[in-house]
DNA sequence: CTCATGGTGTACCGATCTGTAAACTTACCT
DNA sequence: AGGTAAGTTTACAGATCGGTACACCATGAG
């Protein structure tokens, strides 16, 4: 089995659980759109669940590439990062495909804290929450972790409203509610 | 069909949707747990969509009474009450059974904006929404509309982050940046 | 050519899904 | 007593679920 033709089911995979959701896509319906039998299906990924998995970690690689590679080229300080984070998430509301955050879906579908994918979608936002923190350790300020969290609220709470209410306010306001906590939160030393 | 009989069902099957999600949750399961037959099942309700419909209805009667009692019993002013409501999630988040938002995993799990029960999800954040801008604006601030969306974005953020992270964080976090947002906002006149 | 190997399509498995048909019991109302 | 209506059991329909058995076919190696 050639890799190539595993990522390519992967990525296929991500878009479709992406646009219909996890339980409401059968495996079916997969082997359908990917053009692949299910005998092959089925030879690259033991179980459903491994195939979400995957389509999980491949999400998590891309999103986090893009969302980091976006802030820095939106800004060069650390500070101007963690705003730049508003913008790019504005841009990414605007999208047409845009259905919310995967990882919040794939944890309300997988409840279970011991289920692997509920794990996996947990990691994510862990690691969101480290690179936030590493900011705003470099910015210097005086509580890194309290106010990386204050971010990371404010972008699980856009990335909600955006996608439950609309995509206009919510990113507007969470950017303005983010200025307003690095403008008043205390540095070190 | 006694009315209380109807209650009952939609009492239970919220509870068990809530637990376990929509789509993982088949009616022969509701079945079995509500003790019910499945042929009066389906006399009360004509669908599984109008059973889970009747569930958020519910679910959002009990939610939104629930939060505005607690926030009014926890503070006498309306700015009081804004910031109260932080202090009330934290409770939820502690509690044993949380798991969530049900209407954030009804809306991922029925993405589809033209599907009834996306409707309902949304609209009950737009009825907290619209609560909260009538507390801003009886409070007399410059732009309610704002300073509310700006709540809401801390509360849902909050919610999600509680279910993934863990419950102590985000309960702080979110009360510390609406008490920032709140000393901050400009009062009009 | 022969043979092994790995990917393929087809057809299928048992379980579960939402929803229904029909005959029976229970209880209340007049 | 007789009738109406709710609620019951049992059985089932047709579709779809995740997952598998198996025969087929291509390719490359000896």
């Amino acid at each position: 089995m050639r890799p190539n033709k595993r990522d390519e089911l992967v990525r296929k995979a991500l878009e479709i659980f992406y646009r219909d959701g996890f339980n409401a896509t059968g495996m079916d319906r997969l082997v359908v759109e990917t053009g692949v039998s299910k005998t092959s299906m089925y030879k690259h990924f033991r179980t459903k669940d491994d195939l979400i998995l995957a389509a999980l970690r491949l999400r998590d690689e891309n999103f986090r590439n893009w969302l980091f590679r976006e802030c820095e080229h939106g800004a060069d300080t650390p500070e101007g990062q963690m705003l730049a984070m508003f913008d790019v998430l504005a841009d990414w509301f605007a999208q047409d495909g845009f259905r919310g955050c995967m990882f919040i879906k794939a944890s309300a579908e997988f409840q279970d804290k011991a289920h692997p994918i509920n794990a996996q979608a947990a990691e994510h936002k862990r690691l969101l929450l480290g690179w936030l923190t590493g900011l705003a350790q470099q910015a210097g300020f005086a509580a890194p972790e309290q106010l990386a969290m204050q971010l990371l609220l404010l972008k699980e709470g856009a990335i909600v409203a955006a996608a439950m209410l609309g995509a206009d306010g919510p990113a507007r306001e969470a950017k303005d509610a983010a200025r307003l906590l690095l403008d008043n939160a205390p540095r070190s030393g």
